[in-house]
Parts: structure tokens; C-alpha cells; sequence
DNA sequence: ATGTCTTTGTGAACGCGTGCACAAAGATAC
DNA sequence: GTATCTTTGTGCACGCGTTCACAAAGACAT
């Protein structure tokens, strides 16, 4: 009980584009729109792909699903090809946005540029302290989160940006799908429940950072082979259940564990030196 | 021809454990510490999947790959799950990171307490400005690039966060590359090249904003079917290569469209009214 | 000790995404 | 017009990730 909803649209593929594709048209875009301010009247697909950091075949494979606006033996037609991904994504139209939670984030937010520049017009700031309403962020006044339902359905906002702490992040998500919001952008480190219709998409920075972490622990534990690894580096943190925890020979059987290897630019000491402060970072909250 | 090196690591799963799973240690990880917090002893794999917005069965798969820490009929130990993911994240040593470009953005990941409490550590600020250098942002004074190379050898810092401008952020990369980082976390709107044995993670704004605007298109394209759909709704930007672009019946078969079809919610007008300034934002920047 | 009941761990099937490799399309040259 | 050369569009195969569904493991009651 209580699973929420956390389903992805189930049938993905909106119209027939793969939501992977509809994930890499914004990158594509880029990278067009930078030729097209250079001139450049078409570009092969080769030279695209290597541009967005992707393989050619995907990339043509993607564009495949919008229709083929490729000549062959020349490639595509640059200024065109921006035109049909736009009207794709729908930016031909622009979007108003509001953003909830005018803090660190919410301001830098407020003042990032990327935002109007693809179409995206900030419509109005939200927050809940009383002290920041009305004083001008990005030259936008803040408004108070009463007035939050009116601005919504006034300004016809169907596209949400959550940067409130994470204990208020649900909250106010309810109030934003409540007034009409659909489509939400949550930058709070909470799991959002919200109806079906309505898509979230998260930004979590510090889940970026520890899936870096991983990687970064792998690369430091492959130099020196041997020695602590697979092995319980320390005690359980409390007693289990019961005599449960001793068997833990189930699976570890260390697969293959190659990694591409080479390496390329010179990496030796690098191993953080267990920084000066001996406790554990929050790891064990207890 | 320049392709860069934008290869995943190919050998994925670093270690058995596929990437996907990694991507999701961390959700675990939070959901178990809120958990911790409210000393809640045990967690069956329902209640905590549903807890972090994951299928059960995705989530006993997930966690099979770290060696199978529950207990059948009772479920999985709390404080010892949180060791045992921490630890395969790398969470229990300290992880030192510089954030370079201490604008809007860099000064709000400065502030944001996210890092310490989840075991990484801001060794140091760095910008170009010469106007900030030694300037305190969140108590840490903002050092100069002259110093990049220094500062990271000095603390052995192996991540980096990169929040400068676009045209600065290949080159913050490589200085950062050559002295000693081989893991970054991007925010600049560009794709890195970086060598082989660095991992990049990027979050993009903008990109997520885009794609949560397709769908949004979607979602209002449905409610009014028929009318324009499909067809251009606007002629070509720029005469195309040729005769080519008259051709264009190749795909286009508006294949089964349904999108798990059933509302929810009330939702009626809420297509932006197609805001006040008409032109188009910055589609067409030529 | 035996039985019942809960929940894990995982085999197997399936679907999506990726990349290879190539036929076909069209440009360009002659 | 014909030949050659470039580059697209895509069929196909493969691998990863997801989900189902269930046997086995163990807790708990009696
Ligand atoms: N700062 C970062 O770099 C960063 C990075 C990743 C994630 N986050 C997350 O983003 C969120 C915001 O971070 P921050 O650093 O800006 O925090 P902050 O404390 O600086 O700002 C939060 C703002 O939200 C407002 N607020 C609180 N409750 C509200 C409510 N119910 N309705 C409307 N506004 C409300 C507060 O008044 C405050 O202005 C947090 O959840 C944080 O975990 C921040
Ligand atoms: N602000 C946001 O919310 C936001 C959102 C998404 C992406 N971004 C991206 O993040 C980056 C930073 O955004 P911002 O709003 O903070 O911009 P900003 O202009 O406020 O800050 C950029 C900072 O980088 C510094 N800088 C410039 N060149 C440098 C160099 N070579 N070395 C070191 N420092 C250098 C500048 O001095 C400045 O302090 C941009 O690429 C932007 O596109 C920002």
C-alpha cells in the first residue's frame, strides 16, 4: 500500500520517439543552434554526433523517428533540423514556469540565463518566507506562497520547479498539481507522489556526486590489487536480526573486474589521505 | 576527426554491479537513513522500494548484487544496510571536492549542506575572478585559478565540480584533468572531452526542462485531437539543400499513440495562452 | 519438532536501447 | 546520361535492465 505513483507514462514511447531519443534531442539542439550561429549550412552525421558526444548511428537512428530531414551524401540541413527539433520539443512555444523556494538554489535559478534563452520564461518566484516577499530576485519580485494557486491558473503555468527543503518539497508539490501544474522539476532530495498525468523529472546533485564516488573508489581500489577488498572492513553496525549476518559467502564471486583498463594521463598518489576529521561523514546517523 | 572520448567505461558494471543498480544505491541510501533517524529496526523490501519510489522486486535485485544482507520473513537491517550500501558507494571515507566557478550557482552548491552531510567535503572554491579571490562564500575563502593546480595536489582532491560558463568549462576540465581529477560533475552546457579513465556526470538544466516541455506538448496535443498534428505547421526556415525537403511522407505513420490513456485529476485549460510576447524565444537565433 | 506464514533471492522471459554494417539515395563529376 | 563517391536510413543482433513469479529460507506459533 501506499506506492504512490512512480510510474513512467508505462506506454514510454509517447508518440513513437523513444523517451532515450526525447532525452538526447535537447543535446542535439545544442549543438545545432552553436553551428547555426557559426553559419554552418548543414552538417554530416558524423560531425553532429561527435559534437553532442554521441555515436553517429544513434544519432541518425534518433532523427530516423522525426522523419528523415537528412539529404544523403550531404548530411542535414542545419538551420532546418534546429526548426524541426524545436517544434518537436515543443519550444516554438514558450513556457511560462514558476519557481517554488527562492533560497541558495531558487535564486540561482532565478538569474541562470539558459532558462529564457530556450523558451522558458520565468513567470514568477514562490516562497513561503514572508521576508522575501516582494523583494526583487533576477528582477523578479518574490511572492508569498498564498498567492500561489492564483498566480498558476492566471498566468496558465503548467511547468513547476521545486527548490524548497526536501520536508516541504511534497507539500508544496501537492499544492502545485492541485492548481494545474503538470509537468514538475524537483530539486529536493524527496521521492515525489504525484497522479497520474503529471511527470517529474529530479535533479539530485549529491546522488551525482556518490555515484562518482563509486566509480572513484573502483579506480583508487584497482591500483592496489590485494589486500582489503570484498572483505567486511569493519563490525556490523548493530546485531541483526540474529545469526544471520555470519553467512554472507552468497554471491562476491569477483567477477571478471576488468575495466577497459588503460589509463592515459599520468595518475598516481591520489587517494584522498582519510581526511584529518576522523569521524564518518553522516554515514551512520544512528 | 576530434570524436573526443566520450566512452562509457564499456566493461558497465564495475564490478557485477550494473550501473543502473549504482544509480539507485544512493536513493536506497537516503530512504533507509530517514528510516535510521526514526529508528525503525528492520525494513521489508515493499516498504522501503515504495519509500524510494522503486519496484520491490527491482530493489531485492539491486541490493542481491551487494551480497544479500536481508533475512527472509523479516526483511533487511536497517543500520546494517546502511553500512553496507555507504561503504559500496565509497561514502565512508571523505571524499574532498573543489567547485570551480563560484557564480550563482557555484556559490549555491557552496552553501548547500547536501555535500557534508553525505560525506563529501568542499576543500576548496575556485574562480577566475580576481574581483572574488579571497572573498568568503559559505565560510570558505574563493581561491584564484593560478592556484587550481596546487590546491588539488595538495589536498588530493579526485573530484571536481565544474560551474563556469560554457566557453570556460573544456578548459577548467583539462587543467583539472592534468592535475589530478578523474571524476567530474558538470553543470556547464557543453559536452567534455575528457581521457580515458575520468568519469563525467552532467546535469543540464535546460535538458530536463526540455524534456519535461515534449511531453507537456503531449499531453495538450492529445486533449484537442485532430487540427494541426503531423503536418508542418510552418515552412522551412531556409530553403534546403534542394528539392529535398518537398519529400517528406517517408515515416510519419502516427503509429498507435495511446499514452496509458486515463487522467486522473481535474485538468481542463491549461495550455499557456501562448505568452504576451510573440516572438518566438530563441529557436532561431540565426 | 512440526507447521504455517512471511519475505527474500533469483531464474527466466521480455522489451528497450545501442551499435554494426550495408543497401539505397542522391550529389557531383565527366 | 553514366559512373563514382558520400552519407543517410534502417534491418538486425546483442546486451542490459526490468519485471514476473516462485522456490527456498527462515521467523514464529504451537
Ligand atoms: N543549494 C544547492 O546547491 C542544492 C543542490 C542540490 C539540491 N538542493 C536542494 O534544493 C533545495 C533548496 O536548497 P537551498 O540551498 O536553496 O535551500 P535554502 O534553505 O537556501 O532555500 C529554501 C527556500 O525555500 C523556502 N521555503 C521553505 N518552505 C517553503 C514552502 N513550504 N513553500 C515555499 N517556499 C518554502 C525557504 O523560505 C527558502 O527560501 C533543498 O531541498 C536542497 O536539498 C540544493
Ligand atoms: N545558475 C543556474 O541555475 C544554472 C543552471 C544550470 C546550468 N548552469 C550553468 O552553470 C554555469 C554557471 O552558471 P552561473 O549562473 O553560476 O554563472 P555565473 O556567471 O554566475 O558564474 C560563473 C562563474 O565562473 C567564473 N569563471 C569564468 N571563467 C572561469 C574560469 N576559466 N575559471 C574559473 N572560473 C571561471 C566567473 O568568474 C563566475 O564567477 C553556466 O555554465 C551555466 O550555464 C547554471
Amino acid at each position: 500500500m501506499a506506492t504512490g505513483r512512480h510510474h513512467r507514462p508505462a506506454t514510454s514511447r509517447s508518440r513513437g520517439i523513444p523517451e532515450a531519443t526525447v532525452a538526447r534531442l535537447p543535446l542535439y539542439l545544442r549543438a545545432l543552434m552553436a553551428l547555426s550561429e557559426r553559419s554552418v549550412p548543414t552538417v554530416s552525421s558524423e560531425e553532429l554526433a561527435s559534437a553532442a558526444g554521441v555515436n553517429s548511428a544513434k544519432l541518425r537512428k534518433d532523427f530516423s523517428y522525426l522523419g528523415s530531414y537528412g539529404t544523403r551524401g550531404v548530411g542535414y540541413d542545419v538551420e532546418y533540423l534546429v526548426y524541426q527539433i524545436s517544434r518537436e520539443l515543443g519550444l516554438t512555444q514558450d513556457w511560462p514556469v514558476v519557481i517554488v523556494g527562492i533560497g541558495n538554489l531558487g535564486a540561482a535559478l532565478a538569474n541562470y540565463g539558459g532558462f529564457a534563452s530556450r523558451g522558458f520564461r520565468v513567470a514568477a518566484l514562490i516562497d513561503a518566507d514572508p521576508a522575501l516577499t516582494g523583494k526583487p530576485v533576477a528582477g523578479i519580485p518574490v511572492q508569498h506562497t498564498d498567492e500561489l494557486e492564483t498566480i498558476i491558473s492566471e498566468n496558465g503555468v503548467s511547468i513547476g520547479v521545486i527548490a524548497t527543503p526536501a520536508g516541504a518539497a511534497q507539500q508544496v508539490c501537492d499544492r502545485l498539481v492541485a492548481a494545474g501544474i503538470t509537468s514538475i522539476l524537483n530539486f529536493a532530495p524527496t521521492v515525489l507522489s504525484v497522479p497520474e498525468g503529471v511527470d517529474v523529472r529530479k535533479v539530485d546533485l549529491s546522488i551525482e556526486l556518490q555515484i562518482l564516488a563509486f566509480h572513484e573508489q573502483r579506480k583508487a581500489g584497482e591500483e592496489l590489487p590485494g589486500a582489503e577488498e570484498e572483505v567486511d572492513p569493519a563490525p556490523h553496525p548493530v546485531s541483526p536480526p540474529a545469526a544471520t549476518v555470519t553467512k554472507r559467502e552468497t554471491k562476491r564471486d569477483g567477477r571478471d573486474s576488468n575495466r577497459d583498463s588503460g589509463r592515459g594521463t599520468g595518475r598516481d598518489a591520489k587517494r584522498p589521505d582519510s581526511g584529518p576529521d576522523g569521524d564518518l561523514p553522516a554515514v551512520m546517523p544512528a
